[in-house]
DNA sequence: TTAACTTATGAATTGTTATTCATATGATAA
DNA sequence: TTATCATATGAATAACAATTCATAAGTTAA
């Protein structure tokens, strides 16, 4: 069999890869949705925040170093991706990362950063 | 010394920590910049379609189910923030996953999918 | 139950990003 | 060198998201 032959068969073995793992359009726009969610700026520093551990708002508004209104907009923005999570300690409400992939994904992504690019 | 002193100097420990791991503004918008180069419908088709291995323009097109026109707009964006990088065959230009970070990310999210919610 | 504190929300403005269409560029083969 | 195929790009419109300000809602202690 000839290279480009063998090549064209490889490349037909990967669309139909391709195509069969494809997730649904529902799955997809969720999973969008949550890398989006994460890729904001001052989001993101919440989530490197987080990845220390749990934290209050008001100390989540100190390390991200902007106003409280907008922290919490983003607070709620990452909560209704199912990014973080929160509990309520008396007057304050305390959140940390949602789950293992997500920290996975944040513990990458600094990775990267150390990485040399 | 009581538990509330106790969590009151852990949350000090977890600030200080925040604030020293949180990396430049430019490391971090940058890093905010390839997560949204990352959450977009169809480019995140794109990516999880490399995941099954390199492949041209017009493959790409037919596995996103998009026109020519979007995916190569789409590919310009990945390929500037060094997410797919390419090569060129002849007429073609093939696409594939940039590094074995990405290609992580990418497996964290298909993962997630499978996983439950 | 009122005052003080912490967090959340709605609405408006402003800024960003995606998609499309038309066309340009780059590569090969006739 | 021209015709054809594969991919890329620019400019415009259309869709979406972020930030701010004002204010509301829950929690505690006096």
């Amino acid at each position: 069999m000839s290279d480009s032959v063998k090549e064209k068969l490889e490349h037909e073995e990967r669309m139909r890869c391709a195509l069969e793992s494809m997730p649904s359009e529902d799955d997809l726009a969720e999973l969008a949705a949550r890398f989006k969610a994460i890729s904001e700026p001052s989001r993101l520093k919440i989530l490197l925040a987080l990845s220390c551990g749990e934290l209050c708002v008001e100390h989540l508004t100190q390390a991200v170093g902007g106003n409280q209104s907008a922290v919490s907009h983003q607070l709620k923005t990452l909560k209704d991706h199912r990014i973080i999570k929160c509990r309520r300690a008396g007057k304050q409400v305390i959140y940390s990362i949602a789950d293992g992939h997500i920290l996975t994904m944040i513990s990458v992504a600094k990775e990267h950063l150390n990485c040399h690019d």
